[in-house]
DNA sequence: CTAAGTTGGTTACGTTTGTGACTACCTTTT
DNA sequence: AAAAGGTAGTCACAAACGTAACCAACTTAG
């Protein structure tokens, strides 16, 4: 029996993972010297925010503590500001500054414009193919929020 | 203008990259105590073998200083087996032992069934797409090999 | 034939990461 | 109301990683 890595699921998703991250990497990178737990914080904090570190994990795939630290991070930058839930003196909601809304802003339009960029090599067909395949992928493997 | 982390085309392809290989480690994990990257080059050298470390670079699409270090791992196994190119003696020639191969015997049939196990969970046309929609992309982000 | 440049592979070093321990706080049990 | 157990977040530590420097060997230019 064989196996060979060019076809094998798992590999497949890997490497291509990492090819489009080294794709987007350069724009918050060198715009801002972020890495990309920050910019995941930073993006789920304008998608869920205010929220809580926990929360900000769940919504960002990523472990406690990249997430602690990259809120202490994007916190020392004054992107983000702190505050202790009084119900609940162990967690924090998190919030966006005007800086840190102002600096998502910058990069919202270039990533999304790099993201449409490698979608449009892809004619019409392959596109819906892949969004429909990948959906279904997320499903089966189980990685989609559950909604409310 | 927004991005919802849930629609970002390089966050969904690394958790679900990371979710697929969080299913299979344990495979190899758990019988031998193998990392990733050493799965990879054995694999690799299934594939291709016998090989240089570079060109199991290039297959297995890791950084040289992985195969470096997993290759060493592996001949530490007596997995692997060096020998100098005599007609370029910086490159290494390296080989599957048959212990090597055996163990690669033994991983191979439960990683492949895991992978069906996983696509089997799409329906067929769930699945066609998502095959048809996966290698264009590979195709236009340029990860697939340079084939001869 | 030699100097300059390139390539295969390893190693040292600083950075990033996950694990597990830990503190502080909340909830449940009795 | 005290004890036991669970949760939010941080931190120390060790493992894994990439970068850059490095050595040895090969190639090319002059």
């Amino acid at each position: 029996m064989r196996l060979t890595l060019e076809d094998f699921l798992p590999y497949r998703l890997s490497r291509l993972s990492e090819a489009v991250s080294d794709d987007i990497r350069p724009i918050y990178k060198s715009a801002f010297g972020l890495n990309r737990p920050e910019w995941r914080v930073l993006v789920a904090l304008a998608d869920i925010g205010p929220a809580t570190a926990t929360d900000l994990g769940r919504h960002s795939a990523q472990h406690k503590t990249k997430v602690s630290r990259a809120v202490r991070a994007l916190e020392l930058r004054r992107w983000v500001r702190r505050e202790t839930d009084p119900d609940d003196r162990r967690s924090e909601f998190l919030t966006l500054t005007s800086m840190g809304q102002s600096a998502y802003a910058k990069l919202v339009e270039p990533m999304r414009t790099r993201e449409q960029t490698l979608l449009e090599r892809l004619d019409p067909e392959d596109r819906a193919a892949f969004e429909r395949g990948l959906r279904a992928m997320e499903k089966a493997v189980g990685v989609l929020e559950v909604r409310g």
